[in-house]
DNA sequence: GTGCTTGCAAACAGTTTGCATGCGG
DNA sequence: CCGCATGCAAACTGTTTGCAAGCAC
């Protein structure tokens, strides 16, 4: 019923985004640059959720001379090309995800004692949703939902506490 | 099953939340000063949603020598006191609302046409996001979830789109 | 009076934008 | 070489904070 989809299921998937992002520059008569290269080889590289900080730190490691607002203005540009999605979990940081293919939507569990994200689908939740939606009178379009809890056995957290 | 709350339902409770304030108040050895008893009766007489800034206005109509940062100063204790909640719904400015009173919390459907923001109450789906969050072995604390939907009656929209 | 409060301006964090220069196609 | 891209710094938004003066108790 409850699916968990771990960090890892949707590497083999991110392989081809390199063409996709490449298509989206070309359609828009948009330019192929190493710092482009760069950022998405990072962000490519990167676990499911990160902030253009991140990535940022990241980039520099291979090139310094890249400005924070070159990361901005390419991650809004992967974002555009339906490549990552923005989100704002937290408050201040915005973070970004790779976007959802086709029908692998997913929402998330948050643990409050680690951080740790958890991306889950759970097909009973999204069914009622539409259903609560269409008792108010209006038709689903997409949501938002965060659960955050604490583990029940605590080898998960007990891990990432220490970091 | 789904429980619609108008924002009127409130209003009647909204009633001792002076008192409420005003205990949290003496109980830090604060003050009761005139700018926070206009800033609190703007929030009482302004709609379930407030942002800052709208405060801000609403407040200076009364006395237009008050501050946007005593106007924080003064949210931010009023959700310190358990009053208001802060949410962050769009991303940028934070919303304010009334705290849920013991058992009548609530979540948010919003319409994408128009931005009415209907609240609501499904015990199913209550429910339902505990048994998640036990599957994957963690145990719910609380949850975050936002219905983004478009009218089907298109009547409850109509008149907000002119706005 | 004591010290919490206030308004103002400055500081802040995250993000965006203007501009002269750089570089891809 | 045309014009999109870049780096830098400055602008911007929402919010917070430092400070001297003001007011509640």
């Amino acid at each position: 019923m409850t699916t968990a989809r771990s960090p890892r299921d949707s590497l083999p998937k991110r392989a081809h985004l390199h063409q996709v992002f490449e298509s989206y520059l070309n359609q828009l008569g948009l330019r192929q640059t190493r710092q482009r290269r760069i950022i998405l080889d990072a962000v490519l590289a990167s676990g499911r959720h990160v902030d253009a900080e991140t990535i940022a730190n990241e980039v520099k490691k291979t090139d310094s001379s890249i400005g924070l607002a070159t990361v901005y203005r390419t991650l809004k540009m992967m974002t555009d090309s339906q490549i990552l999605v923005e989100r704002h979990f937290g408050g201040d940081r915005a973070s970004f995800e790779f976007a959802d293919q086709g029908d692998e939507h997913h929402d998330h569990l948050i643990c409050k004692q680690c951080g740790e994200i958890v991306e889950f689908y759970d097909a009973d939740l999204e069914k009622r949703q539409e259903e609560v939606a269409k008792n108010l009178g209006y038709k689903l379009i997409h949501h938002k939902m965060e659960l955050f809890a604490e583990c029940l056995g605590l080898d998960k957290c007990e891990r990432k506490n220490s970091k």
